[in-house]
DNA sequence: TCTGGGGTCCTAGGACCC
DNA sequence: TCTGGGGTCCTAGGACCC
């Protein structure tokens, strides 16, 4: 049996731990340069707030009903998720950290009243973190979501154990609240007359393959309750990593687009090494702003491949910034910026070029001092000069609330 | 004025090989 | 009259997830 653990509303629960006035009230937070609605408190949804909306177009609204809105502290949020996860593993060894906020945990095998266990588990992460969660538990990772969907507006905890509850989940579950249903399968399912997962499970398993590929034929057979889709409890290594951002500001200047690239590509670095891993690939994209009537949305984007897969800052950063050359184009308003690496392999894993002009141990060795006083002193203490500042391209972050778990000057204080 | 940032997997079709 | 059959690899595009 499966339990898939989900933290409710993560971001905003996050927020209300340590500002507690926000219990009770709506609350929203936005993505990257409070541009969307990512994370939505009950009450914000019952105001009808949607998902990934705009929050400028929902401004009135927000005033009107005083929605408490904060920007992304990612800071915050990530370093909440590993103390659930952590505390998740006192109860199953066999965990899956499926996402920021969601993990598959085993419970096959155990001499417990699984209903009971997961009341527990829930609990204790209210109680220790502060932060509440759904479980929805099943025979396969799909029902177990399916489970879960249920126990958030039930009792917490819900459990697929028996076939008449399997039915009954299903019917009680439409086609686009399925796990690997998404709106175009949901839109063409629709058309076909299948409205809920039980239907779904009614239909000729041909059709399903057929319109849906393999992907879809696996969940025919998860829906069914033969577990097709295994816990995966070791992280398998990133094949891409990316860091792109939209500008605070759009700007036509290259001297900021080098800050911005140099910086993404030096950030692309640090998380190729945080997995010990090297890359050959770099792709850099710039585009302008795909929303704007007064000029036509223009991207442009190149790869370079290196003579030796790298995962330090200067390689990395020398071969983004050739591509920028390439594909720069003057006098266009530029929204938007990223590099991605990819072709990746582990470090161990090294094929050296001859004609190297860089020396690697040398390389690794600047990592390895940039690395420890950046962790000891704060992100970005000491970087490559052509970063820059930022000042001119950096996110918008107008209500970004203290890093109350990962800076000193952000622990709260009481009393004073 | 204002619209995020990461990822994965699958398939079809073309190029190329023997 | 008549023009094979089987592979692999790569890429672009489309679907999905959070």
């Amino acid at each position: 049996m499966f339990a898939l653990v989900d933290c409710n509303n993560f971001y905003v629960s996050c927020e209300r731990v340590f500002n507690p006035r926000l219990e009770g009230v709506p609350v929203v937070v936005l993505s990257n340069n409070d541009g969307c609605i990512i994370s939505r408190s009950n009450e914000a949804k019952a105001l009808g707030l949607k998902m990934a909306e705009p929050v400028f177009k929902r401004k009135d609204l927000i005033e009107q009903h005083n929605v408490q809105v904060f920007s992304s502290n990612y800071a915050l949020y990530g370093d909440m998720s590993h103390r659930v996860m952590e505390t998740l593993k006192r109860f199953s060894p066999h965990i899956e950290i499926y996402s920021i906020d969601e993990a598959f945990l085993d419970l096959s095998g155990m001499e417990v009243d699984q209903y009971e266990y997961c009341q527990n588990i829930r609990r204790v992460i209210q109680k220790e973190l502060g932060i509440p969660i759904g479980i929805g538990i099943g025979a396969t990772k799909s029902l177990a979501k399916i489970a879960n969907k249920i126990a958030k507006k039930n009792e917490g905890v819900f459990t697929i154990d028996s076939e008449r509850k399997r039915d009954w989940a299903l019917r009680n579950t439409q086609i686009d609240d399925v796990w690997g249903v998404g709106r175009q399968y949901a839109t063409l399912l629709k058309r076909n007359g299948i409205g809920t997962a039980y239907d779904f499970t009614q239909q000729n398993p041909e059709w399903i393959r057929k319109n849906m590929t393999v992907m879809g034929l696996r969940l025919w057979e998860e829906l069914h309750g033969r577990s097709c889709i295994p816990l995966e409890t070791v992280m398998p290594a990133k094949k891409n990593i990316a860091t792109t951002r939209a500008f605070g500001k759009k700007t036509a200047n290259i001297e900021n687009l080098r800050e911005a690239v140099s910086t993404y590509a030096a950030a692309c670095a640090g998380k190729l090494r945080r997995q010990k891993s090297i890359a050959r690939y770099v792709t850099v994209f710039i585009h302008t702003d795909p929303f704007s009537d007064r000029e036509r949305y223009q991207s442009f984007s190149i790869t370079a491949t290196l003579s030796e897969a790298s995962n330090s800052d200067i390689i990395l950063v020398e071969a983004a910034l050739k591509c920028l050359e390439q594909i720069f184009r003057p006098n266009l308003l530029y929204k938007k910026a990223g590099v991605i690496v990819s072709e990746i392999t582990k470090g161990e894993a090294f094929q050296g070029n001859l004609f190297e002009k860089h020396n690697r141990e040398k390389l690794d060795s600047i990592s390895k001092v940039t690395d420890s006083l950046n962790n000891q002193y704060g992100r970005g203490t000491l970087k490559l000069a052509i970063q820059g500042s930022g000042k001119e391209w950096k996110l918008k972050q107008e209500k970004l609330s203290p890093g109350y778990t990962t800076r000193w000057d952000g622990i709260i204080e009481v009393g004073g």
